[in-house]
DNA sequence: TATGAATGAGAGTTCATTCAT
DNA sequence: CATGAATGAACTCTCATTCAT
């Protein structure tokens, strides 16, 4: 359920066209000058956006409740962004180029399978602990969204890319005898996946474990099990 | 293998109140037999209702959208049911009452804790492989209604109940020495839930894995793990 | 807001066409010789109607509602009528049927003027008794149905019919020297219809004052006011 | 002539709860000033509804044909108004706010029974003619909206209000000599309110009497009755 | 930058009515 | 005579979006 990133700085064959880096008002009148101010409240907005959306559904929010927490009128939010759907791109997008930055920086390690994986896992955990909202969000709308809407196909690139990634470490382990043989890598690959995503649904940065402490618990029951080795 | 009762006739307790069949149409005087035909008309739009709420969302569902796939019009859905929200409401309530019909065979057999595990594990899969649509829909909306809606208080009700059973079975694990003690509980607990549930989204009946092997598989790396045993 | 009879056996001139005596059912099935059983069932629909018109509107009605009171489901009612429109108009014109017949003995007395008063608010008086629910909905209704709605063309006829009668007989009193001559008549005339038929808005059969008491009492205040003579 | 004043901007007792001052379009954070501009558009759309719903019925009143009249579409009075009923609302608790405004005027006065009762239908009949509408809605739909909505309530209260005014004047009227005291007092109540009240389905403004020239007719053929006196 | 007012499409729902059984 | 199931039009209301100011 991972995607690849809208702009990732070194290496992005095949990105799609017309998504190009979302950048600020469009609109005839478009603020002069480079808009620092400007980039401060588009984050703001975005994280208000990202906020309701993940506690209460992209398709159930409306965009007056964006506008109302964030103080202004609804139509007063069409200055900052074309549409909702925007709005969701953006925060989408951002998180997965902050993700795949992260799995990127694991991969340049050339650790070994086991350790691979675990970083990986640590790596995710952190990532929910910095966007939650983008997370959850990521989590309830993107199956649909990917194949529905051709302007969210990098999610389902990015699936496919971090599919790739688990699958290539875990055969690697297979083959190296560190991960076991008799099951099936893609229902492994799964649960993995699923398994560390779905945490989103549940976490809450600030609580009583660290993203670190979770991830070593997570590993711990994932590559060792939850019984007794007699 | 795990020996899982289907369903037990005896009784249903701790069924959540509010909670009463839903009825068929609004007949001044109801018809003398049980409205088997009837019946038969509801389930089958209760059907396609799910197959439509799982795979667009219930926000993004129209009544239209099932009226069609239904071969009606979306007015007619109204004769059947009150509101696209009971259609919802009896959706999940069939499901958690099967659910719990065979969660509470498992509990009565009585069975020591990793063995109860197993059978509510698979218990669970069996569960996703008849109620695809309905597990689906409940992943992506039970938060949101149980916090939002009276109605659907049952399924806040469900999720305790369900925390407690998961607990308790793990709980007795770690004390009978069955279970590791040096994790979490709650953590555990999440954990195994997640990874079993979140199988419906990708699970798909008649496909290359039984519920029961799938089950086989999922147990098999919970309990042992996935590296390799020394 | 009084008007002219569908049927009066005498003279009718003038009556508008398509408007003959409403009769039982007009289906290809429908019921053979001359259903004095099957009118029993009409005239116990159209009091459970007019019942549920008069206490909610007619808008505000629901034929649902009407068939539920009647202990049958809603399509059934049009086995008996038309539609909803149709019992409207039976209740509403065989109570000016009823009015009419009662008005012309009236008339046919010969009375002087004080005495024709005094029979025909005696009569109105009756006929609030005996169609309370008919007045009621009249009161509410006649307006809008007499103005947009050429099928009930002799609500208007009614009414029309039922001011020149009343204002003759208060002309005669006045050349007579029975009423005041300082008083615009027209003004007089509403006075007096609206002060009897509104009293439907809050008569209930069966109470304190008989309808012949209520008469007295306001004829005695229409005709000698309210306060004390010297 | 009888004295009336207009609106006494001194207290209003007895106002209904749960009657605040309806509140003008929902913004983030509402307009500075008193939004002037913006109560404009909301009395003439009130106006508008107001025609409307006493033309044809609010039941028979579509959201739509009062938007036609105001020149935009149905969804635009979603800005201005909560809801259809909400329109009804102000309309009814602005007439009645201004209905009780006047009568206290009166009360305040100390009028002898007579005096009182002719400024009572007097400060009546200004009113029929400054809020004809608004009157004419209440008198088609005030009893059932009382009875079966609390957010109408206020209505019954007013009822009740205006009966112990009415009959408490009445009963002095009557111990000072002044009244017949051989009539039923409810009965002349009952006369005396709907003989005002209904005038409001006939008369229209700018007509060939003014209101307090109707008021004084009225009067006359109450106090002292239609015949002539020996 | 933001507001206030509006648009227009479409949502869920209601309801009089029809008709085969 | 009545039922059960459906139709189809209309209704109230919501909401993303636009745009002059």
């Amino acid at each position: 359920m991972i995607p690849v990133p809208k702009t990732t700085p070194k290496t992005t064959p095949g990105k799609a066209p017309g998504n190009a880096p979302k950048t600020a008002p469009r609109t005839a009148r478009s603020p002069a000058g480079g808009g620092a101010a400007s980039d401060g409240r588009r984050a703001e907005l975005l994280a208000i956006a990202a906020g309701v959306f993940a506690a209460q559904g992209y398709d159930a929010t409306t965009v007056r409740r964006i506008a109302d927490e964030a103080g202004m009128l609804a139509g007063s939010l069409y200055y900052h962004f074309d549409s909702k759907e925007s709005m969701l791109d953006e925060i989408l997008s951002a998180f997965l180029d902050e993700l795949w930055a992260g799995y990127e920086g694991v991969m340049a390690a050339g650790l070994g399978p086991r350790e691979t994986v675990e970083a990986l896992v640590t790596a995710s955990f952190r990532e929910i602990d910095r966007h939650l909202d983008a997370v959850a969000i990521y989590q309830r709308e993107a199956r649909q969204l990917a194949s529905s809407q051709p302007r969210f196909g990098y999610l389902a690139d990015s699936q496919r890319r971090f599919e790739r990634l688990w699958l290539g470490t875990l055969e690697r382990g297979a083959a190296a005898g560190v991960f076991r043989t008799d099951l099936d890598l893609r229902l492994a690959y799964r649960f993995i996946r699923d398994t560390v995503w779905v945490a989103a649904s549940w976490y809450r940065p600030g609580g009583q474990h660290s993203p670190e402490e979770i991830a070593r618990q997570y590993l711990s029951m994932v590559l060792d099990g939850v019984t007794v080795r007699e």
